[in-house]
DNA sequence: GGCACATGCCAACAAAACTTAGCACGTGCC
DNA sequence: GGCACGTGCTAAGTTTTGTTGGCATGTGCC
């Protein structure tokens, strides 16, 4: 792992990635085990434009990581699957993380 | 507390309130001490009617309180706290929140 | 009265996030 | 070839969120 961003601007991209209910409902969707994307757009119903969006922003947030397959029959498949994580909210957690945070938006700036 | 929204709902709403660099600041300053919103806004250097917003939001999530007082000498003066809270996130127990999220965005619809 | 301090609200703009629709590419099979 | 299935992209629109600035209220004090 690369340790780019600090700990506080990690912890902001993940809260954000996380507060948004179809991104919810994929990790729920995944942690019950590995699918493809076409496969999951059927499952929760949405179009597959918008899950690759949501898709992409769990995998930047490091939440899901992604293989490219290819099936028996000789199609791309790209599979994801949950990355474990444990992340403990509290006041004082918060105020920790809160150190580290990069004083602007952008880094740069 | 009124059991209003669905614990699904209700966890994507503390996200979203806890995924911005200034609340959080707002967090970690109130997590030090209580204090009122004029002395909080030079403290972090940002505008009160900027403050405010974000002190609305902590509220409505249920993240802080807020009771107005009145200084010896007669000014009203609104102290905000924070209220202890423990939020611990993990795919599965995101999983189990995602069975009591509303189907669509604003509860009615 | 005028200044310093406190509160609140709102209109307006700027920026970021979300969503859709359409296009491209590839494969196997009838 | 045409269809069904898989992938990827991007332009354009809508909606939400963030931010600023101004103006209102109130107090005490010189």
């Amino acid at each position: 792992m690369t340790d780019s961003a600090p700990a506080g601007d990690d912890l902001v991209r993940v809260l954000a990635t996380l507060s948004n209910p179809h991104r919810l409902r994929v990790v729920a969707a995944l942690t019950r085990g590995r699918t493809y994307v076409s496969q999951l757009a059927r499952q929760l119903d949405i179009s597959r434009a918008l899950l690759q969006v949501h898709l992409k922003k769990l995998e930047a947030a490091g939440l899901v990581s992604s293989q490219l397959e290819l099936s028996e029959d000789g199609k791309a498949m790209k599979f994801y699957e949950m990355k474990p994580f444990s992340i403990h909210l509290t006041p004082e957690s918060i105020a920790d993380a809160v150190e580290t945070l990069t004083d602007e938006k952008g880094s740069s700036r």
